[in-house]
DNA sequence: TTTAATAATGCAACAATGTTGCAAAAATAT
DNA sequence: ATATTTTTGCAACATTGTTGCATTATTAAA
């Protein structure tokens, strides 16, 4: 884990720093699991604020992670397993929402909907919420 | 448009007030627009941003609006064109916000993709989001 | 390996969005 | 016209997120 952790920043030209290596490490463990900061946080050891949410900025727009939009109004982060890159996110699957405890995970599969947009709009971006209750909440 | 305005608080049993009314009304012209607390307010004579939270949540409960999620964080509401209740919304439409001036209106038809979730997840509510950019700013 | 260049951190300060409790005011029912 | 019930508006607070700037840490170079 702690190798893969540094593999990673080097191959995408990050600064091996405490922060980095953390946040990154605890998103290996969650794995589709979507992190909010708020998670990452009380997770953390060493915890600023400030420092977490450029730390996850960066680690977006280097396609590392992709946001996890879930309709709840935080936001959350999971890793790309797709191939993502600086310029380019193409996390083009479902996420689940559960209401029960907030968790929010990435599905597998692409989005396939295609809907009809009035003459005029263009379509860039698309995401697919599921909203219900968990295997870990449903026992 | 002030008839209809009195005509729905009252079947919804609602109190006729300021706030209101006047809410309603600008959901009215709004049409498949969906509107933040934050439009709401700038448009509004009479402004208590605490007022107006709870009235949005009134409206929502009774199935007056519902919420538009549109990924950008803030809550946004549209007024229901489908047949919603104070026990269920089936707003069951598309999303589509635009990235360029923020804007979020509510599609025509139905969502349909069923997506496969982990065995003991249960489905309750989808929801569809197109980010791109509207016909306004794609000139 | 010490220094120089660069990048990241941590603090203060602020902004936006949203919530709760409670007394005063307004709307409806009697 | 009054009593009852709802709604409002204020204060106070919580959460999430951002920016500027001096300090510190990391990497590259001598």
């Amino acid at each position: 884990m702690q190798e893969k952790v540094l593999e990673l920043l080097k191959s995408y030209q990050l600064r091996n720093t405490v922060m980095r290596r953390q946040v990154l490490e605890l998103f290996l463990k969650a794995g589709h699991k979507a992190l909010s900061s708020n998670n990452l946080e009380s997770a953390l050891e060493k915890t600023d604020r400030i420092t977490l949410y450029r730390t996850l900025k960066t680690f977006e727009q280097k396609g590392i992670i992709h946001q996890a939009i879930d309709g709840s109004g935080v936001t959350k982060y999971a890793l790309c397993h797709d191939q993502c890159s600086e310029h380019d996110h193409l996390d083009d699957h479902p996420h689940f929402h559960c209401k029960n405890c907030g968790k929010t995970i990435c599905l597998e599969g692409k989005i396939q909907n295609s809907v009809n947009v009035p003459s005029g709009f263009t379509v860039q971006q698309r995401h697919f919420i599921l909203e219900g209750t968990c295997s870990d909440c449903s026992n």
